[in-house]
DNA sequence: TGATATATTCGGCATTATCCGAATATACTG
DNA sequence: CAGTATATTCGGATAATGCCGAATATATCA
């Protein structure tokens, strides 16, 4: 006699379980403005025991090949997942889910806000020169706004820097002093 | 003679600087995940030395008035401007940017992260419920995963509540000594 | 309350995003 | 290098979003 003649329900509350969490899964990843599959094909990966290949997660997932291909390509760029090859089995990929979040906002800091705080910059740099030396009142008014941005850019900037290059640990353990300051 | 016979290229330049400045705004829009145009509204409230109408919006913008109407509610949601009421003025709204982008992002966490950490972890707690107490092993390695991922959430609420609680620049000095450290 | 100025909502059209299955491209194996 | 297993890309169907103008609702004031 197996599991399932002995406590028939473990089963679907294993099942049940499971969902609860996807399905909070793809709230957060609409939330954060990803589409909901998204959501769960990361919470499949999220409970996986070992690496899923795309194939295993089309069974899983009853999306269409090319969605999770494009889906895992997205995610991997999120730092959401990882990719690996796993050596005997020829080109198949093998994905997994990145469990810290922290490391994936940072990556998320590094790579899309860096992007967006850099060229937000430059523009105000080059509105700046546009401005600069105009005897027009509108314009000096024009021009500290647009100062005033920048620093607090600048100041944006450094706090990535010091953002992207701490754990999450250590973070944590400055934050702790602060509240009790 | 007026400032434009005498320096005709000041009213270009002007145009020209704040032109720069709304393109950029723009992409910044998409990047968090808006539409452009709500970019360009906010950046067109960002130049303006007083409180604008939803008529002035529309003036300035082009859009139709419907439009504008809708997004300064998303935008107000976001904290991204403030609506405010003149006396005399009945019952014409008036809109100002707000400034600071650390106020908000700390709102944006207040309102959507937080709320999104709230659902999660209510759904790990139910999913915990649905596998607790079963013998079974698969059941047990899920039921390890979620605790884990319940632990981060709770450390992730209690950076929400420091981080919504602490100015920029409390922040930002703490964050100084953390990086001389 | 009625008149007026203003804001919001609604239906529709155009654009974009999602997802699919088929076709193509790519990497590995013998 | 041919053959096979796998991944990606592409065109099309469907759903969602953005934007509009007209219709409706709401707030203020006489």
């Amino acid at each position: 006699m197996d599991d399932s003649d002995q406590e028939p329900d473990i089963d679907e509350r294993r099942e049940r379980a499971r969902e609860e969490v996807l399905d909070a899964m793809e709230r957060a990843a609409e939330i954060y403005g990803l589409s909901r599959s998204y959501g769960r094909l990361y919470g499949l990966l999220f409970f996986a025991e070992e690496p899923m290949s795309l194939d295993d997660l089309v069974e899983r997932s009853e999306y269409a090949k090319s969605t999770v291909s494009t889906a895992m390509n997205s995610l991997q760029r999120l730092h959401l997942v990882h990719r690996r090859s796993i050596p005997g089995e020829g080109k198949k990929a093998f994905y997994e889910a990145e469990r810290d979040f922290w490391t994936v906002f940072q990556e998320f800091l590094r790579r899309e806000v860096r992007r967006e705080v850099d060229t937000m910059i430059r523009s105000l740099d080059r509105a700046e020169q546009h401005l600069d030396g105009l005897d027009d009142e509108q314009a000096q008014r024009d021009l500290e706004k647009i100062r005033q941005l920048r620093r607090m850019y600048d100041r944006s900037q450094s706090l990535i820097d010091i953002l992207t290059s701490s754990s999450l640990d250590r973070l944590a353990g400055l934050l702790e002093r602060l509240r009790r300051d």
